[in-house]
DNA sequence: GTCAAGTATGAATACGTAATCATTCGCTGT
DNA sequence: ACAGCGAATGATTACGTATTCATACTTGAC
């Protein structure tokens, strides 16, 4: 199998020297077999497998310009973004890509890192929702590698983007919500500055204006559980309640879902509540959550797509924008009046354990 | 700033020309800047800044025969893994390492994907919960990389690993339910072969004995919330339920507690309910559970050091082992009787917040 | 039987950097 | 003034591979 000794890594050369041909033939053997005759490559295979030579692609980056490496510049915190970074990961792993990953929390880490990535000559890099200096990224694309802007509709038109159709998506919730009869809904948004925040409140304000509902906006600060939770606070101290809450994602969804139980206030009871995102919890029965799905899926292959496919586009492409559709997911929180048949939560008396194995 | 043109790439070579001074000089400028005199360094400096040019990190490695990337092989799912990688990035970082990550579904995949990573001549691999197979595990080894097995207790001995006190931690646990009367227990495991789930069992049911109690054993079948959500069917149709219900991970605890809640047993009313890891849901008013919080910095941290240090050291030097001791963290589901209290739920006002706090 | 065409391989080179060795220059101590 | 020395820089080479060019050898057709 592998000669063991731990002296210095073998290379080409050494399988070379041992299947008595040049350096050159056990290159092609690696690169393009079918050119180098059977019994040659034979003896080279059988000389390779025998050191335990393995290619470097170190090497072989330097030689041929590409790396087949991809890099991904992804929040730190997060459900949502933890798993698109999965998704990220399988689709250039099918393509027999390789995922270089930077998290970071802060934003003002951002350049700093990319200062980083650069010296790497990736062949894709894709940003999620980061906002990178102007400069910094024009220097970055002139370099042959191809930047991708993963659900950052701001970046639309200044470099390939990714995104799903935000505005739609919540425009379908609202629509949703004004079927079932609301008319007073409250928006709350993460952070009112970021691009897709923006995008969901218009469809939601959009489209309920047209329905002859009013769309107020709060916003919480962050896209967390926590910031969620605070903002059930304002929202547990208003006189009037509203008819539904529209939360701008579904960790900030869970968040004011809990936020208002200590307020007494419960979905779909009290008024509707939904999100945004499709997080694998809405769908767990503690939360249940009418939200909208990302294709996450979908998104990271497109997105992978762009950033993979390096310079072998003649760069003077238009800078295409790919904006999928999200899917709604109906829940409990917005399962007006039939919650008894449908979900049977708590609702008898007081007994909480007064509920048969209504499960089944 | 930077010249356009979309020119090849600028080199080392380019900017001495341009700064009238040879190769090697510039190279100096950039690893050793204190060797090269200030006027010459400023004029190095400026050339590069205005042609734009960025150290090119392959050549570097196949020179120095060092990437400064240290990879990571990682399970796809699980709010756990997602976490961890977290930190991995972060530590890394802020070594000035970079993270090649490889995120995998199918345990089969992983061999396969070792085969691509070994080309990358990464200066250390973390391996995460995956069995690899011996003669591959070597072949790794023998070419001066670092393997780290992380959480991934059978490893230790074989390879440097890095795991939190599995055993320790599930003791406390287990000696928690003890102080609060517990004497029959059920755990329920993710995967009785993993290792991790045994030594937790392990502890727990140590001890438990010597408390007196009883410690049976139920296998979820995965580490997930589906898995604790159909467990909990069976717990449901016990004819005795246990005084408490250990769950081999927090993913799995929530699972079990929405599935219980089909079945109209809560907890801390009907049983107590303790899970694993520290999920930052585990601080979720919805669930509020007592777990046992993994110091997942720490183990990151650890797990970067191990992996980061590269062919520094002598190679000789034993397979160090690092355990970590996790906390415990008191959450509602084992709050016997002071629910009404220490956690302010549902004021009174509303309907549906007519909590029974039965037990007691 | 000779030439053309084709096939398989070897020799040489380039990729961009870092480190080693050699060289130049200015300076100091005697 | 000169040896000697340290600082600064230039020339050169090596890292391991892929590719181009050249070459030997095989085959087939006229």
């Amino acid at each position: 199998m592998d000669r063991s000794g731990r002296g210095r890594p073998v290379t080409s050369v050494d399988v070379a020297a041992a299947a008595g041909v040049s350096q050159a033939t056990v290159a092609r053997c690696f690169t393009t077999p079918e050119i180098v005759a059977p019994a040659t490559r034979q003896r080279i295979e059988a000389a390779a497998d025998q050191l335990g030579y393995v290619p470097n692609a170190i090497a072989r980056s330097l030689k041929s310009q590409r790396t087949n490496i991809v890099g991904a510049v992804v929040p730190a915190v997060g459900e949502y973004w933890q798993n698109v970074v999965t998704c990220f990961s399988r689709c250039l792993t099918a393509r027999g890509r390789q995922l270089l990953l930077f998290s970071f929390l802060d934003q003002a880490d951002v350049d700093e890192t990319l200062e980083a990535v650069a010296q790497y000559r990736l062949d894709g890099l894709i940003l999620a929702s980061a906002n990178i200096a102007e400069a910094q990224l024009s220097r970055m694309t002139q370099t042959g590698l191809s930047l991708v802007a993963f659900n950052h509709p701001d970046a639309a038109g200044i470099v390939p983007s990714v995104t799903v159709d935000n505005e739609a998506g919540s425009a379908e919730l609202a629509r949703h919500l004004a079927d079932l009869g609301c008319t007073r809904v409250l928006y709350v948004g993460g952070v009112a500055a970021a691009s897709t925040d923006r995008a969901r409140f218009r469809g939601a304000a959009r489209t309920l204006a047209s329905s002859g509902a009013t769309c107020n906006y709060m916003e919480a600060g962050a896209f967390t559980y926590e910031a969620g939770y605070k903002a059930a606070d304002r929202v547990g101290q208003l006189d009037r309640l509203p008819h539904a809450i529209m939360v701008g994602g579904d960790e900030v969804a869970f968040g004011m879902l809990d936020g208002l139980r200590q307020y007494g206030i419960t979905a779909p009871t009290d008024l509707l509540i939904t999100g945004f995102d499709g997080l694998p919890q809405a769908n767990w029965t503690g939360y249940d959550l009418t939200t909208l799905v990302q294709p996450a899926e979908q998104l990271a292959e497109h997105a992978v797509e762009l950033a993979a496919r390096g310079a072998d586009t003649p760069s003077n492409a238009v800078t295409p924008s790919v904006v999928v559709a999200g899917t709604l997911r109906r829940g409990r929180t917005t399962r007006r009046g039939e919650e008894p048949s449908a979900q049977p939560q708590s609702r008898p008396g007081r007994g909480c354990g007064a509920r048969p194995r209504a499960g089944r």
